[in-house]
This record gives structure tokens, C-alpha cells and sequence, in this order.
DNA sequence: CCATACACCTCGGTCTTCTACATATATCGC
DNA sequence: GCGATATATGTAGAAGACCGAGGTGTATGG
């Protein structure tokens, strides 16, 4: 039983998304699928959360899309990033550093400078 | 010069009130001062976020708070946890770290899983 | 007396996220 | 053949957090 799942700050799901797809092309489905499973259960990503994220990404043109067959058989879009999502990805990702880091610094007191 | 202030995602902002509130009662204006300290200026909270999420935390029964002379002679509102915002702390920093983890499973790519 | 730092507050807009709903195809068991 | 389930996509509406801009007032230093 995994303690339970915890809703997405805004912003962070933009950047799972855009480190998913970068390791290779993929549809939503499978994305979020991916996610949990590489998360443990602990990211679990709503279609309704899924799907305008994805749109917005492509809005933005962060990444592109096409149709193919699934290996199901069925009709699905399948993302791959842009080099604009790349560079986005970057710049995110180090971001989401740089504030994890500065977190951990109220979260663990210890060299409170001055 | 410091690479940029990032804008909190949201629900971590409570977190890092109450965590510094843990560590002593505090008036909301050094409260601010004091997370841009600890955090190196990477997190600086603007008033119109900081007052709004106290008066919520108050509401919800996490914060009690009173007036008195704060050290500069002017009157301030200073901000104490409650026994509900103490264990309400906890669950959020254990939310956090378990959060962290995960992304980080994404993030860095390793073992995963099948 | 004026600017600045301290200290509080609200309003309105923007953005994300989630719940719920809606649609369609393939496959498996019966 | 038929229904249930998994696959796969999407929208609509509401809730809520955050931030920029604005507003109030006091103390202090020049």
C-alpha cells in the first residue's frame, strides 16, 4: 500500500512531461502510465489534468505531434519535443533545482547564515 | 547577482510558513525577510502572497496569531503554530520529500523499473 | 519635512489542476 | 454476437493559489 497520492504543484507536471517525451516519442496514455510506474505510485496523473497539459505544450511549441498506430492497433498521437522544449526542459529542470535546493535549506535548519 | 527568483508552485508556500513559524513565533514582514535570507534569495515572497496565506492558515485553525511591539517599536501580528499546524507541518514536509523523491526518479533516469 | 524602511491589508486577473463527463476502438470471455 | 474492460482522446466547469498593483499608517534619518 503506497501512503497515497499526492496532487501535483502547478508547474511540475509541465516539467515531468517534458522529461518524458524527451526520452523518446510517446501519446498521453502512455505517458501517464509511465509516470506512475517510474514514480512508484506516487505520480498519478488525471486525463483531465493529462490532456490540456499536453495542449498547452504544443500551443506553446514546446512540442509537436503526429498521428501513428499505436502498438494496440489503435489511432494515437504520439508528442516529440521541439528544440524550443528542449532548451525549455533545461532551463526548467534546473529551476526545479535550484528551489528544491533552497527548500531544503528552510526544510533542514543548519547554517542559517548570520 | 543571483540567477533569478522562481515563483513558488503552489501548496509549498504553507509549508514554508509553518516550518519557520515552528522555529518561533514571527510577524508575517519578517517572516519574508527570513525565508529570503535562509533561502539565499531564491525564495522571495511577495505581500500579496504572504498576507492572504496567513489569514488562510489562520482560518483553517493551523496558526494563532496577537499583536504585540515588535523590536522596532511598531505594532505587529505575531504568528504561533497550533497543535493542528504542528502535525499538519509534518504531513506536509513528509508529503514534500516524498514528492521530491519521485520526480527525482524521473528526473534522473536509473533503475527504472522493467 | 520628505524619503525610506517597517508592517499591515485587499482586489482582480491569470493560471493550473482536478472531477466529471463524453466518445470511440480493440480484445477477451461467454 | 455481446458485454465488459483496457486503450486512447478529449471538453467543461469549479476550485484554488499566486502575484501585481494599489492602499494605509508609523517611525526614523537626513
Amino acid at each position: 500500500m503506497v501512503p497515497d497520492k499526492s496532487d501535483l504543484p502547478q508547474g511540475t507536471l509541465d516539467l515531468l512531461i517534458l522529461q518524458v517525451v524527451a526520452a523518446g516519442a510517446i501519446h498521453g496514455y502512455g505517458l501517464a502510465q509511465r509516470l506512475q510506474l517510474i514514480s512508484r505510485d506516487v505520480v498519478q496523473v488525471p486525463q483531465g489534468s493529462l490532456y490540456p497539459a499536453l495542449h498547452r505544450l504544443e500551443n506553446r511549441g514546446l512540442l509537436t505531434a503526429d498521428w501513428k498506430m499505436s502498438d494496440t492497433g489503435r489511432e494515437s498521437k504520439f508528442y516529440r519535443l521541439t528544440p524550443k522544449g528542449r532548451k525549455q526542459l533545461k532551463a526548467e529542470a534546473a529551476s526545479w533545482l535550484r528551489l528544491t535546493e533552497a527548500i531544503e535549506l528552510i526544510l533542514k535548519p543548519s547554517g542559517g547564515s548570520r
